[in-house]
RNA sequence: GCGAUCGUAGCUCAGUUGGUUAGAGCGCCGGUUUGUGGUACCGGAGGUCGCGGGUUCGAACCCCGUCGAUCGCCCCA
């Protein structure tokens, strides 16, 4: 007789509960009452896509592309993808539903997205992202509505010593110019770069800009800065985003050797990071941002679509949730106690009549009956009701522990003439 | 892909230089007690010591491999 072994999760995901759970939720459901104040709609994709949707717009070169992505065929032989963000799959949507007669288009989602990295603190093979897009729209204003939305969310996630890094990268003509000074910048010191840097002198030398190695970081503070090739129009695009921001108080800090991982981004770039030694910092381990994102001005023609400005952010739900004070869990508004077999049936159906008021109830009728009440105590309810038979008679008590939320008044109303006796 | 640390009960862990039938707390189930209650006590269920080899008279402990987890590098949310 041979036990059935039990099949083990796939590495790198998560099976979330517990307070875990509710700090996730408590960020998506924040997420979703801000982006209505913001007037963001409310999109849902498709988790796969054509694999080329991807691989065209994010860069072949790029990390996630080459070596992340889950990429399958299906059964006719096609190659799709499992989502590693989501911005590539609305820009497809855009396009493919003639969604430009809406634009400028302000639009929201969340949902899984999937890399084929190695899991640490922070990072998964399946993670949670919020995203927030507005495509459509060249004005320096979309992106600080956007950036307002963004602090705003993590405000009201209560998440405090997280600074929004704010970078430009220019047009497409600045940022190939300063690319362009920077390989040969780095180019001529090469062999005293870190072997890493060295293959991003190839692939992708913004990157040196923000290596961790020191054999690096004596160069970088010299290198050319973005500064330097601004065009007039960069400059001034970027002046009233900064402006923008200000006006619209959030706080910001240039961060000049910021760069975004993905080919597509043009002009704005931002991350949102924990303040070197804060608590946040030290919850997220080394992933340290938390949101980030930017303008992706030519994200659409490499789609096929008319060239179309727009821009975005996306946050790690996980992220947040570990800087989130978790709540947590709160015991039931009320506990319903059948002290007495005889009395089990009487407690389901106050229960049910508790529930249909809107009041949230957890009944104990199982198990050795001496030990109903304190299991329910256990659980710390706003209030116990405790069923019973006494002098051969039913009884029934209403105790009211710490915690008073308003449902406990409204309970008090519902019994006030019931013959209960509270104390 | 690379590196470091770690896998003993549902959970948190103990297990002394290798030495009989592998333990505790919490949790769970049943019972007793406490004169309406977060108590105490008794009992019970639950472990192929991640898995596979090796060394040894003897391995939870030592060695090798493997799988998994955690953290870091790379990259990224």
């Amino acid at each position: 007789m041979s036990k059935t072994k039990t099949p083990q999760a796939i590495r790198g995901t998560q099976d979330i509960f517990g307070p875990d759970a509710e700090a996730f939720a408590f960020v998506v459901e924040t997420f979703e009452r801000v982006r209505k104040l913001y007037r963001f709609r409310r999109v849902e994709m498709p988790v796969f896509e054509k694999t080329e949707v991807f691989a065209r717009s994010i860069g072949e070169t790029t990390d996630i592309v080459s070596k992340e992505m889950y990429s399958f065929e299906d059964r006719g032989g096609e190659s799709l993808t499992l989502r590693p963000e989501f911005t590539a799959g609305i820009a497809r949507a855009f396009l493919t539903n003639g969604w430009q007669q809406h634009a400028p288009l302000k639009l929201a989602t969340h949902g899984p997205l999937f890399r084929y990295e190695r899991p640490q603190k922070g990072r998964y093979r399946q993670f949670h992202q919020i995203d927030a897009e507005i495509i459509g729209a060249a004005e320096p204003q979309a992106d600080v509505e956007l950036l307002a939305m963004a602090d705003q969310v993590i405000r009201e996630l209560g998440i405090t010593d997280v600074t929004l890094h704010l970078n430009t990268l220019g047009d497409g003509d600045s940022r190939e110019a300063w690319r362009a000074a920077l390989i040969e910048y780095f180019g001529a010191v090469r062999g005293e770069l870190s072997e890493d840097s060295q293959e991003r002198l190839e692939k992708n030398p913004l990157r040196i800009l923000d290596s961790k190695d020191p054999r690096d970081r004596k160069f970088v503070a010299d290198a050319p800065k973005i500064d330097q090739f601004l065009s007039d129009d960069a400059r001034a695009f970027f002046d009233a985003v900064t402006s923008g921001l200000d006006a619209a108080g959030v706080k910001w800090t240039r961060a000049e050797s910021l760069v975004r991982g993905l080919d597509y981004y043009r002009h704005t770039a931002f991350e949102f990071i924990p303040d070197e030694g804060s608590a946040a910092a030290d919850a997220l381990g080394s992933q340290s941002t938390i949101l980030g994102g930017g303008r992706y001005d030519g994200l659409m023609e490499s789609l096929g679509g008319a060239p179309t400005p727009a821009v975005g952010w996306a946050a790690g739900i996980e992220r947040l949730a570990m800087l989130v004070d978790c709540a947590s869990e709160q015991g039931a508004d009320v506990a319903v106690v059948a002290e007495n077999r005889d009395r089990e049936t009487d407690a389901i159906a106050l229960v049910a009549n508790l529930r249909q008021h809107g009041i949230e109830t957890e009944i104990f009728a199982t198990g050795s009956p001496r030990k109903r009440f304190d299991r329910a105590r256990k659980t710390d309810p706003g209030v116990i009701i405790s069923l019973d038979i006494r002098d051969g008679e039913p009884s029934g008590t209403l105790k009211k522990h710490g915690r008073v939320p308003d449902a406990v008044m409204r309970i008090e109303a519902l019994f006030a003439n019931s013959g209960f006796e509270t104390q």
